[in-house]
DNA sequence: GTCTATACTTTGATAGAC
DNA sequence: GTCTATCAAAGTATAGAC
């Protein structure tokens, strides 16, 4: 028995490592298929709006898990220093230490920008707004805020790219830290 | 006569537009054959490697044109903070205000990063590199003008990635700036 | 050099048996 | 729910006339 996925949730979950590593276009039926294990038949029966379907749920999924473990944080936890470490550690388990990209970002400079071009421009304005408004809670002027939280997104993106250029993981380590180091957060 | 393609290197030209907006994957050759106005028996006669060959030549002209406007300045201009101050000149223009997206940095995150990975990483590596020689010539430390470089070509690409996401190139401009003045250099 | 025609493969998607 | 068979369309690439 080959089969890796038995229920929908898990086969959004390996649709989302292939989307990944071959990009939309690149990520074939066939291919989805063979690394599921699952028949263009139980395909469709999940996922009746073929392939654009299947990177939507993924998308949708990845959007739900950072705005359960990151951005409702960051905009409610009391403390929102701790919020913003929290953001870190969790950033950098997802993305691997730099191992993983982030599919929304890939998406958002690939071929299917447009298709999807709602749930990015969500994505990201929801973790630089989430990020900002702790920053303002945790003491930082309006505009100041707004500024670092957009710079801190973008960077922790280019990281990521960076990391997969050089093909080197401690890149991206190396700017969490200098990134969380330059918001001067005082320590627990 | 809507041909718009008179010899190789406009084609190349084109060729570099169509893969930004569309990706490698996402490029097929009739579309390729219809925004450049060349017939498929003229696209392998320029390229008879076909697609491959095509976005290597991208590759390649984009490289080129950065080592000899940013690179080769940065190594060699006995002002280094003036060169410095050129490459985030250069940049805006090349990137044109953020409403263009960085080919290499997509492919780095995308279906072909394999195909093309030594040519991606060489390029970041070698604007990393070359700012960090202008930086070192600027008088900063050794260590701090490597983590410096590092962290100004991460976070152009991040910037790239995340006007492209909220579909706001003002991003992009609002980084550069920051960073440029994060350096510190004298103005002229 | 450039075009048209075409070979051959793979794509996303559907239908129907079980 | 899952499989096999199959579809039409699009993919890359080649051949040959001009």
């Amino acid at each position: 028995m080959t089969r890796t996925v038995n229920e929908r949730a898990d086969a959004v979950a390996a649709l989302a490592e292939i989307f990944r590593e071959f990009g939309y276009e690149g990520a074939s039926l066939s291919l989805i298929g063979a690394r599921t294990g699952l028949g263009k038949g139980s395909l469709y029966h999940f996922f009746p709006g073929g392939k654009e379907e299947m990177a939507a749920s993924v998308l949708a999924e990845i959007d739900g898990w950072f705005a359960r473990a990151v951005f409702a944080p960051l905009r409610e936890d009391p403390d929102p220093a701790a919020a913003i470490r929290r953001m870190f550690r969790e950033t950098d388990a997802y993305f691997r230490s730099g191992r993983r990209v982030c599919l929304v970002g890939a998406f958002a400079l690939g071929d299917v920008r447009d298709r999807f071009a709602a749930r990015i421009a969500t994505y990201f304005a929801a973790w630089r707004d989430a990020l900002a408004d702790a920053l303002r809670r945790a003491g930082r002027a309006e505009g100041s805020a707004a500024e670092e939280a957009e710079h801190v997104v973008s960077a922790i993106q280019g990281a990521l790219v960076m990391a997969r250029a050089v093909d080197d993981p401690a890149v991206f380590v190396r700017a969490l830290a200098r990134l969380e180091a330059g918001l001067g957060l005082a320590e627990p």
